[in-house]
DNA sequence: TTGTACGCGTTATCAC
DNA sequence: GTGATAACGCGTACAA
């Protein structure tokens, strides 16, 4: 229960002032190489670490990076973390991380909480049911860059990294049509989300560039989940439908589950696909055509974007947004023998 | 950009002492209602937020709660992490997160960070090559409670929270021989890591009780990857196996599907089960049996047991281990119907 | 090249 | 009930 080394400890062990540590620490050019040398010895063998606080304090500012997602177990949302914690880790960042659980308000607690450990930066996913973004002013007015990504906000034009949600719904769609599917029925989440959403106007352009009627029965909207997939694959069943084009792949692959347990046939009576490329969509049986989603990468991208403002202190708001591609990835659950 | 506000701005506006707001902000008995109500009025008008370091700096400690993991993203550890958050949350305290990507090196490095950010407490799984943890010493002697969990260091008696997992692998393995396998192949990683060295132990053992000859050649040591579980499938046809039990799902899974694809049945030509309980376990098919790895209890209750020995200030080498139930669940991918 | 003195924002202690 | 002051550990302008 030994107290911390500090500056004091060692400057009165050499008998040196605190000042002089200081700089000698961190090898500043007015202190001489011997001191220096003296200096960095003794504070390694009396176990010195620099209190962070009071550097901050001192400095006005961290080297903390803020997280804020909706939720914190989704694999998607882990390999995004990953991305983020090896880029931000390497530039001597550290990151404080937390979880909206898809609620507004706690949200604007956690953006509070970022704000009071004055984070260098944030990252943020929104919850499904944030309507506007007010609570984020704050904390750009302070010039703290704050970057969106996947969920992002809508109608403002505030810096984001995502994927063009509707033209992957689009492609999707259009590719269950081509395979021969005359009644899909999309499942989705809520739609207060701008990718659930957009994914969504994707696959009404797909249907009526082909033609087809659009019948809001056939969009079943829930949380995606893993029940929902099974609960969603009776529906399928009583609407007559032949294509699937769920929202993620978690939930696609329980509903093809449910499907095949039922007695129907992939793809031969209904072709499915899902979204993201989660490991999920690979093992499955037949494979899950998906889209593939670069959540590690999204990550990576979205921490190095947000140094570089931080960095080069531009401002971060004239960026525009960065969209990542996304291929569809065909399967054999969307392919039909000919 | 405007500074943030601080108490000697709001004791300008108010012709009062920085000491008085400082009070009267966190309703201190000794401060008169009428200028608590005034002082917390103007204080929120202002947008006034705490300085965290400023408090932490002066109060010498902190409330952020430090994790160190081996990866981030692996489906099981977020789940973990989310547990945690939940809790650490609730009581007030921010999460500061880390990976040391399965290596020692960063993991010192991570520990030192955490050190520097002065954590009130530590929660840690290991990397997969870490032999000893002298690299936790300093942080203990500080007072800074350090609590392990899933990757546990061995020999020592450091507190840690965990599960049996010789006996899960012993369960496991039993259960297969039970359904008539006679050469079963064991897929694990790293065995510096305690819990594949135990599940291996496990396996041994329930070779031995029933008289069941045990060869490493049928010991198969990787990263249990997907790539590594098609690796695998190779050699287990090679080693004309009827049996396999492998050390994550994760692996499992893409396992069982290349011996499928490659002609096996399953269960009939060979068993097969899995460990952790992931949701692919669940929706592959045949279902995977595996054990129960329940990983958001698993981070709930360190997050609680930690919180507990902060706020008690009891030392937390002086608790005995923790050790989780983890229930076998038989799935068809190994049960032969007689 | 090194030392002195002050401030970063907060709180505990003592005085009034 | 309120105010002045010192201290938490560090960095830096200025002095020596």
């Amino acid at each position: 229960m030994n107290k911390p080394v500090t500056i004091y400890d060692i400057a009165k062990k050499l008998n040196l002032a605190p000042s002089t540590i200081s700089r000698g620490l961190k090898r500043h050019s007015s202190v001489s190489h011997r001191t220096q040398e003296r200096i960095i010895k003794t504070a390694e063998e009396m176990g010195y670490r620099a209190n962070t606080f009071a550097i901050n304090l001192r400095n006005r500012k961290t080297s903390t990076i803020g997280i804020i997602v909706p939720k914190l177990n989704s694999y998607f949302m882990s390999q995004v973390i990953a991305g983020i914690e090896g880029v931000v880790n390497n530039a001597g960042y550290t990151l404080l991380i937390s979880q909206s659980l898809e609620d507004v308000s706690k949200e604007i607690i956690n953006v509070q909480t970022m704000f009071d450990n004055r984070v260098a930066g944030l990252l943020v996913s929104l919850a499904e049911n944030t309507k506007e973004t007010s609570h984020f002013n704050r904390i750009q007015k302070q010039g703290i860059p704050v970057l969106f990504f996947d969920r992002t906000p809508m109608g403002n034009d505030l810096p984001a990294i995502t994927i063009n949600n509707e033209s992957a719904g689009y492609k999707v769609t259009k590719h269950l049509i081509e395979q021969g599917a005359k009644r899909i029925v999309h499942i989705t989440g809520n739609q207060l989300s701008n990718v659930y959403r957009e994914r969504l106007a994707g696959y009404r352009r797909a249907l009526q560039e082909f033609k087809l009627p659009f019948d809001t029965q056939n969009v079943l909207i829930n949380d995606l989940s893993e029940q929902a997939g099974i609960d969603a694959a009776h529906s399928i069943i009583k609407l007559m439908a032949d294509g699937v084009f769920v929202a993620n792949d978690h939930c696609a692959a329980s509903c093809m589950h449910e499907l095949k347990h039922s007695g129907k046939k992939i793809p031969e009576d209904i072709v499915i696909a899902g979204f993201n490329n989660d490991m999920i969509s690979r093992i499955v049986d037949p494979a899950l055509t998906t889209v593939d989603y670069p959540g590690f990468q999204m990550g990576e991208l979205a921490a190095k974007n947000l140094l570089a403002h931080i960095a080069e202190r531009i401002d971060i708001n004239l960026t525009s947004n960065i969209i990542l591609k996304t291929p569809l990835l065909i399967r054999a659950s969307s392919v039909r023998k000919i």
